[in-house]
DNA sequence: GTTATATTCAACCATATGGTTAACCAAAAT
DNA sequence: ATTTTGGTTAACCATATGGTTGAATATAAC
């Protein structure tokens, strides 16, 4: 169980450790695209496009959906924060993070008001 | 500037894709480690345990001092939160993230009181 | 029915990664 | 002075990664 999820946040952090990728997550994470939508800002050929889409649904990060020959990504924001709930984990030990999270909560508080 | 960045991202992400050197980030946020230390849960050669160090320490996220023969690491939390914050970034733009740190927060304070 | 579009798959390639062993170096301990 | 200890470095190896091109598939458009 544990294993597992050793296993599944590897290929979370593996996914993230490519800029093209991240790229990716974050245009998808404005809204769905498709696959030649997520290739557009790249020079690269929609095979290697395609390869990185795959890392990223293999990482639980993405899910598709074919509608027709177009094919529609969505981010896994879930996923990308099980990745966020390790960081804090550890981020939080020494570096009181708790605190500063409530200052930049209260700063977003103040904003709404 | 933000390519800069964004290499020091892809190492930040890469170093953490590996469940070794996650269990060594773990061991440091507890406190500094000599790399004996590290070592020690793994069965592993000293040589690869000290390559999983440099990885660390080429993507910032751990300090090594000298001293004498033994070398002390310790974790840079800096490094940590620059990979945080990315995933806070995206995460928040439909799963409202900032709620749901709310929520975490009130339970932590009820949990102190 | 032919052509164009959206996308994957397979084969290939260079380079990177995670590991090993063996040799090496410097500080401590005997 | 010799040996142990703590650690790195170099050379090597198998496998993974990120990319390419070329062919294949299937839907949509003409």
């Amino acid at each position: 169980m544990v294993n597992q999820n050793n296993e599944q946040l590897n290929e979370i952090f593996h996914a993230l450790a490519d800029s093209t990728r991240r790229e990716m997550v974050q245009m998808m994470a404005e809204r769905e695209r498709t696959v030649s939508e997520l290739a557009e800002p790249f020079e690269m050929s929609l095979a290697g496009i395609s390869k990185h889409i795959k890392v990223l649904e293999r990482a639980n990060l993405v899910e598709r959906s074919i509608n027709g020959r177009t094919h529609i990504c969505r981010l896994n924001t879930e996923t990308l924060s099980q990745a966020t709930k390790w960081l804090q984990t550890y981020e939080k030990f020494w570096n009181n993070r708790f605190d500063l999270l409530e200052y930049e909560l209260m700063k977003a508080k103040k904003k709404e008001n």
